[in-house]
DNA sequence: ATCGCGCTACTACATTTGTAGTATTACGCG
DNA sequence: CGCGTAATACTACAAATGTAGTAGCGCGAT
């Protein structure tokens, strides 16, 4: 697929991480499986989608009574990456990331050790 | 320190990290530091530093000739902290996150037991 | 065949963000 | 002590983003 340049808002890919995890959803879907206080209006996911739509990130696969169905044009690997690579380049590198991340506890030393393991195994 | 709420876009932080590395800058400084193909305009990186202040980012140090010395007002711990507890949260944790890095060879095993290292190190 | 209800398509609008111009002020030099 | 130059303060504006209303179409029940 051609490099995905697409560039996506919190919002949108608030609705992508839904999408990815239904796999193909319908916009009531979307919302409903939005998580907030504040539920935004169904037109208001409806317009994001849309957006998406013309982004390329999303396309319609079918049709149920009068709805339509929509699955995610572009893989969660791809975005995530963007996403990562541009922590990366705040932070100054993928070692002081991980550092940050053990020392504010979001990672113990157990974790590490078992990525670690993981990581030589599907390595090998 | 108040519970920093301070939200920060792209340029805003790019400005950050500028301030962070120098400690203190005038708003030539600034746009002088700023590394891309198309330099902003000196009353661009103005504005940035404007919203800033308002914002509460950065504050006024002192006065050289005519121009004016900024400095953070924000440590660059909350705003990281802020941006990885985003991406956290979408990647689904920190391990996810790291394996992705040592998937994407990102982060190399020896990075890893480096880290480690270092971990144990300082919090024994 | 008809009617209602839900869904889509289209439109609207306030706010935020990126970007910069213009007007004004104030050092520092001569 | 006035002037020029550079910095600041103020204003502007287009594009992106979040948010939602309204009109109208079509499916499914009767």
């Amino acid at each position: 697929m051609a490099t995905e340049r697409i560039q996506l808002t919190k919002f949108e890919t608030e609705v992508m991480s839904v999408l990815w995890r239904l796999g193909e959803a319908t916009v009531r879907d979307v919302q409903d499986a939005i998580d907030r206080d504040e539920r935004p209006a169904y037109t208001t996911v409806q317009t994001i989608v849309q957006r998406l739509e013309q982004k390329g990130a999303v396309r319609r696969t079918r049709k149920e009574g009068n709805a339509l169905f929509f699955e995610p044009a572009i893989t969660r690997k791809s975005v995530y990456r963007r996403l990562v690579d541009e922590l990366l380049d705040l932070v100054g590198g993928s070692r002081p990331l991980v550092a940050h991340l053990v020392e504010s506890g979001k990672l113990s030393l157990d974790d590490l050790k078992a990525i670690e393991k993981a990581a030589k195994k599907g390595s090998k």
